[in-house]
DNA sequence: ACCCAGGGTCATA
DNA sequence: TATGACCATGGG
């Protein structure tokens, strides 16, 4: 099985144009609404980002003065709203130190993400969102869905570290960022349409590629 | 009513 | 190093 094959089929099933981080979308937008999003719902983070808006606090700048309780009041619609709240001012923070967030994404890409780690709350995934689709560069975001998705295709790498999964991806396709962004908003939507964690195995594009649809009926 | 969500931190063994 | 509790709202 080539990954050509499953990204192929996938462009075909799916509409990307709708998807919301696109080469033009702001770097602050990015970082904020990759903190929102963790383990949530897009509809929610844009309540969230609404609500953030129209308090005049859709800012780094912003969020590095509020107080963290006005802030979760405002994050509140994307989930956990203290713990958000409270990586949110941590991400805004480590964008001051660097003298800027534009400061912070103009450096190279290693330094860049080591930063990003090292920041509360940003973990590998969230880090290379923003190196990927703030900083643009050409970093493969691997989320669950992706190890879900290709685990069921029988694919991936021997051990299910981000890193192994990461350089699994990397090593098949040419870096560029077009392309994994791309790839990544395609995982994500097929994801949400079909390959949950009881997969709808009869609507997927992926059917017959799949151990999960082609073995047994339903779950697996 | 139930299942699910694009994650990360922390405590524990 | 690995696993599980925890965070918590909203959509299907």
């Amino acid at each position: 099985m080539e990954i050509r094959e499953v990204f192929s089929r996938l462009d075909a099933a799916h509409d990307f144009s709708g998807w919301h981080w696109q080469a033009e979308t702001s770097p602050e937008y990015v970082c904020i609404s990759a903190i929102l999003v963790q383990h949530t719902n897009w509809a929610n983070v844009e309540q969230a980002i609404h609500r953030l808006r129209a308090a005049w606090a859709f800012s780094l700048a912003t969020i590095a003065l509020i107080g963290e309780e006005t802030l979760a009041e405002l994050v509140r619609p994307a989930g956990t709203p203290l713990v958000k709240a409270r990586r949110l001012r941590a991400l805004a923070d480590a964008a001051l130190e660097a003298g800027g967030i534009e400061r912070l994404l103009a450096l190279p890409t290693d330094e860049l993400r080591a930063r990003l780690l090292a920041t509360h709350g940003i973990g590998p995934e969230t880090a290379d969102a923003i190196v990927l689709n703030a900083a643009n560069r050409a970093v493969f975001q691997v989320d669950a869905y992706a190890k879900r998705i290709f685990r069921r295709l029988g694919m991936g790498p021997e051990h299910d570290a981000y890193d192994a999964w990461q350089r699994w991806f990397e090593t098949q396709t040419a870096p560029d960022p077009e392309t994994y962004r791309r790839q990544h908003g395609l995982i994500v939507l097929h994801g949400k349409a079909t390959c949950r964690p009881k997969p709808i195995c009869a609507s997927c594009c992926l059917v017959e590629l799949c151990e999960t649809g082609r073995g047994t009926a339903a779950a697996g």
